[in-house]
RNA sequence: GGAGGGGUUCCCGAGUGGCUAAAGGGGGCAGACUGUAAAUCUGUUGGCGACGCCUUCGGAGGUUCGAAUCCUCCCCCCUCCA
């Protein structure tokens, strides 16, 4: 196996990284592993707590691909055994346990969307139940040896919610310790993570030591910002891409992040070549220079382009294209989208908040709210009061609910 | 084991017998505005056969004309002492 030289490895890998511990380390395993021919390991592990992934996600996802990218070799591990017990990072209150059912086909639903990245044949699925199942009582003394209370509390969330009286199971103390044990089971030489994750990482490296292994390299990268610009892209804040949103949401949900998160999403979420972002960057800092509609610097173009390469990253570029589409008719122009999904009722003649109720999936007191605040139209025409008779017909009527549920009406045939 | 504090609507959190579908904030939704699904401002935010009715304040009973508020039992969480 041969692979690129060190230098271009470190600036395909070194892309976006917050935090790395340490650098000389990795620099030292490439090094080695360019002499000997044998790829480095690297892990990145993911719970599948829910059922399915975010580009907060993807983050290090496409870390991994960057390592997979240059010959090494990407281990995605499921933590199907951990994800029955929460780790607490994710929030800071303990975590409703999943089930084993759940746990897998949360892990199922993860492999499709993870392989839109990672290239399948090349990726190492594991679940860490591989080694966590057999384990006996004793075993897992023997891990909790490796540890004290106070280390643990080291940890500045569990450090919080010791201290405001929040609760903490046994359980989450042992989290760290399992995470580490999983780069031991795996002789990793690198692992993954977000910086939140950090104490996570470090225990590996601690119990890789105690085992009689070379350290793991850790290698953090920042956590993304959501759409609503300052919490962390998360599914409770409900601010988050999903890699599995439709091309128009993809689109969409990108054009509506604030305009300075457009080099960092460019930088984490997007192969574009450096400089290239770095020339935005600039431009996004003049933008009274780059006032004209054509220019592609403008603001507005560069945020178009960011939405592109994303959508592609999951689709294709077609699909880039079909957003863009959609985005300028919809948003932009405020027309009618190319595709509306068709309802088919079975009567006539129905109180306009009926219609809304049915049509919008809607309880029959929110959509007279959204018609007595002027939020729904009738080919285009704003319905103006809860009450009235709207008559259909075999024809198609188009309704408009909110900015963007947009559907066809008629009766059934 | 002992003593004390607490579980409220999507979330946080006020409410300690009727004026409470329940303050306030967050989030969501809608409208205006905009290069934008951003920001900002405004409105709204349990349901229904809608000037009334039904369901909701950890669970089950009870007191009362009337309970989220009082009583009993149970479940869960936290703190301190041991």
């Amino acid at each position: 196996m041969s692979f690129p030289d060190i230098e271009t490895q470190m600036r395909h890998i070194m892309r976006g990284v917050e935090e790395i511990i340490h650098e000389e380390e990795l620099r030292r395993m490439l090094t080695k592993s360019a002499q000997t021919g044998l790829p480095l390991r690297v892990k990145l592990g993911v719970d599948p707590t829910a059922a399915d992934i975010h580009l907060g996600h993807m983050v290090t996802i496409r870390k991994l691909k960057h390592f997979q990218d240059m010959g090494h070799i990407a281990i995605f591990l499921i933590g199907d055994f951990t994800a029955r017990i929460g780790d607490p990072t994710e929030r800071s209150e303990a975590r409703i346990r999943l089930t084993k059912e759940q746990v897998w086909e949360h892990a199922k639903n993860y492999e499709n969307q993870v392989f839109k990245i990672l290239d399948e044949k090349k990726t190492e699925v594991r679940n860490n139940g591989e080694w966590f199942d057999p384990m006996s009582f004793a075993d897992c003394l023997d891990l909790a040896y490796r540890s004290t209370v106070a280390r643990m509390l080291e940890r500045n969330d569990f450090e919080k919610r010791f201290k405001e009286g929040s609760p903490i199971s046994i359980t989450e103390f042992l989290y760290p310790l399992m995470q580490g044990y999983d780069s031991v089971a795996l002789k990793c030489h690198v692992e993954l993570g977000g910086t939140d994750q950090k104490f996570n990482l470090l225990a590996g490296r601690d119990l890789q030591i105690q085992f009689g292994q070379e350290p793991q390299v850790v290698m953090m990268t920042p956590l993304i910002e959501g759409l609503d610009g300052s919490k962390k892209m998360s599914k409770t804040e409900r601010n988050y891409i999903a890699v599995d949103d439709t091309p128009e949401d993809i689109f969409g949900k990108t054009m509506s992040i604030q305009d300075d998160l457009i080099v960092k999403y460019f930088t984490l979420l997007t192969d574009v070549d450096i400089d290239e972002v770095n020339r935005f960057g600039a431009a996004l800092k003049e933008v009274d220079k780059h006032q004209e509609a054509g220019d592609p610097l403008h603001p507005m173009q560069i945020k178009k382009a960011l939405a592109r390469s994303i959508v592609a990253e999951y689709h294709d570029w077609s699909a880039a294209r079909r957003g863009e589409d959609h985005f300028e008719k919809v948003v932009q122009r405020r027309e009618l989208p190319s595709e509306m999904p068709l309802v088919q009722l079975a009567a006539m003649k129905y109180p306009a908040y009926e219609l809304v109720a049915e049509i919008g999936q809607v309880s029959k007191a929110e959509a007279r709210r959204l018609i007595s605040q002027g939020g729904v139209k009738l080919d285009g025409i704003k319905i103006e009061a809860p009450s009235i008779e709207i008559t259909l017909s075999v024809k198609e009527a188009t309704v408009q609910i909110g900015k963007r549920k947009f559907y066809r009406v008629k009766t059934k045939d």
